[in-house]
DNA sequence: AAAATTAAGTTAAGCGCTTAACCTAATTTT
DNA sequence: AAAATTAGGTTAAGCGCTTAACTTAATTTT
């Protein structure tokens, strides 16, 4: 039924050894006999078994994929670009979601790795380094997107997330907000926005909220119910509020809406991440950008770098931006 | 390095046979042979190298699922559903996105049958048999979704498009609208669509626009533009607009508003999907809504039974319904 | 013309696993 | 007590490929 190498071989009236030659391109063969089998092997429609060859040590040309949730636009916009680039490549990618769960991380990289991936990308919380470890200790090649790891010999794509979170808080209180709450997760870079937040608000002589507050998720409904408990929980109500993605902000201002709160005339809302819901939700929402495809690109092509053997460690930080739009009031004016 | 059978094999004192067996659980093993075996395989940390077993005719627990765009939310959230189901009977999934373009449907189909993938769930277009008909060559099972084959002996999960259309169409038609546009694409699941919704039209003595408008892609750009030749085009401007995915009616509603006309004041749409943009766009999207759990739940469930040897072949047809929002206004009140 | 080189293949081992067929000692049956 | 069965393994072939090592004939060098 499915024809293999011996078949090939048998009709071409070679050995099996150069057809793998013809078929790889490698030692010498002679023209006829090169056209002979590439003859037989497109009329037998003769298609390599990949297992087999990535056996012998050869790629699998599959690359493990590992994010928190396929169904945030962010990360599935992210994940159509690697897909693309990855493809590029000739390699294609399966995704695994975790929730950022750790056991669900540890099981998708034992799972990859039985399936002999030639590399991972890493988009989850990874706050456990064990997982890690273990892709290390087995030398695939991993990039890690959307976090950072210092100390850690690993090649890094990322955002200046403290920066990012820097900026944010102060184009707020550029724009003469003073009381301003952030909505974060207990993650790696909502952690490194929280930090950028606070010491934007210190420099100007604003007081940070605590970190109590973290929420539990990033979804839409946490940032509706996170946004409610503060306005709920502070005597001083925010004037402006700095969710950690655009989800959650999202979610803010569905909040505020009910609340009866005008976005952004009473509360002003800045996201993060630029993913279309940016665009859809009305007001639309003002946001800090991540160049998605700049990190898909670069991630990829890191990858592929260490893949093919290339043992030195990057690390690349992208630019954010800044897309005002209509959440976001200059209360100086 | 990495621990092979071998290994095992030594630190037990066995053959690589008796550890086979002990893995795959077969033939016969004695309790404490199996212990020892067990201790030695936790000990080292051994893990079986997928691909030497598949290659040896076991599954590689890898489905391939082929869908137009992962960066499309009710694709997105489809395939989540899809992971999630699979990640359930300890599959893996390598998603592919073809935009919908015959030449890498049928790339992605070679690729994934060279990798061996136990089966595959196909919610692309496939206008072309060919790529199927390879699948099927090699007796590899398929799961079809949102889209029928009539004919084909094939697994399938979808919904009754003709049927929603028409119901689509009715809601409208029963709200007191006469001139009903849609915007749909060249896919079959639209065309369908489309033809429930020229039925329902034609049904009530109305007349149903002309084919020749179908819109070149489903994305919002492709909304906004639709909904603006459609209402430039047309002597009699429609006062209701049936938009085939929330994409397209999310860009809809962005072109009403840049064309001054409120929704639904002016203008009513319902879209198709309920994805998640249903509830983000501003006013709310009444949809027609797809069970997307249910869908993964059914594929993956149908293709499971099908890697395990059941060789009928089931057409499941889930229900829609329609989720009223803020976008439909009723003139007969 | 003999020696050396090269071109174009072939042979065979092996990647890590599964499994049919076989073996041996212990137990059961008659 | 001999024959039959069973329990608990082992042996070895083979899945489809790659590749180092080898062979042979043709070509080049000296």
């Amino acid at each position: 039924m499915k024809v293999n190498i011996y078949d090939v071989a048998k009709a071409a009236n070679v050995s099996i050894a150069t057809v793998s030659k013809v078929i790889n391109n490698t030692g010498r063969i002679g023209d006829k006999t090169r056209k002979k089998v590439n003859d037989v092997i497109k009329e037998l429609d003769y298609k390599p078994n990949l297992m087999a060859s990535a056996l012998m040590g050869k790629k699998t040309c599959t690359i493990g994929f590992i994010l928190p949730d396929l169904a945030n636009p962010f990360f599935s916009e992210l994940a159509r670009y690697i897909e693309d680039m990855a493809s590029s490549f000739n390699y294609n990618v399966v995704i695994c979601s975790t929730d950022y769960i750790t056991e669900k991380e540890e099981m998708y990289v034992s799972l990859l790795l039985q399936k002999n991936v030639d590399g991972f990308i890493l988009a989850s919380g990874f706050e456990n380094f064990d997982a890690i470890k273990k892709i290390q200790a087995m030398n695939i090649p991993i990039v890690l997107v959307a976090r950072n790891a210092p100390g850690e010999k690993l090649n890094l794509v990322s955002i200046n997330d403290y920066d990012a979170g820097f900026r944010a808080t102060s184009y707020l209180i550029e724009r003469g907000h003073q009381h301003i709450a952030i909505i974060a997760r207990n993650i790696w870079s909502n952690r490194e926005r929280f930090r950028g937040y606070a010491d934007a608000m210190r420099a100007n002589g604003l007081i940070p909220m605590d970190e109590h507050y973290y929420a539990k998720e990033s979804t839409i409904q946490d940032g509706f119910k996170s946004l409610q408990q503060i306005m709920n929980d502070f005597p001083t109500k925010p004037t402006a509020f700095f969710a950690c993605n655009d989800l959650i902000a999202t979610g803010a201002i569905k909040a505020c809406k009910t609340l009866n709160l005008s976005v952004p005339e009473d509360i002003s809302i800045i996201g993060f991440d630029n993913s279309i819901f940016a665009q859809i939700v009305e007001p639309s929402l003002t946001t800090v950008a991540q160049p998605q495809r700049d990190i898909a690109t670069e991630a990829v092509q890191l990858l592929m770098n260490a893949i093919n053997g290339d043992t030195t460690h990057q690390t690349i930080t992208l630019k954010t931006e800044i897309i005002e739009r209509e959440t976001v009031k200059n209360l100086t004016l």
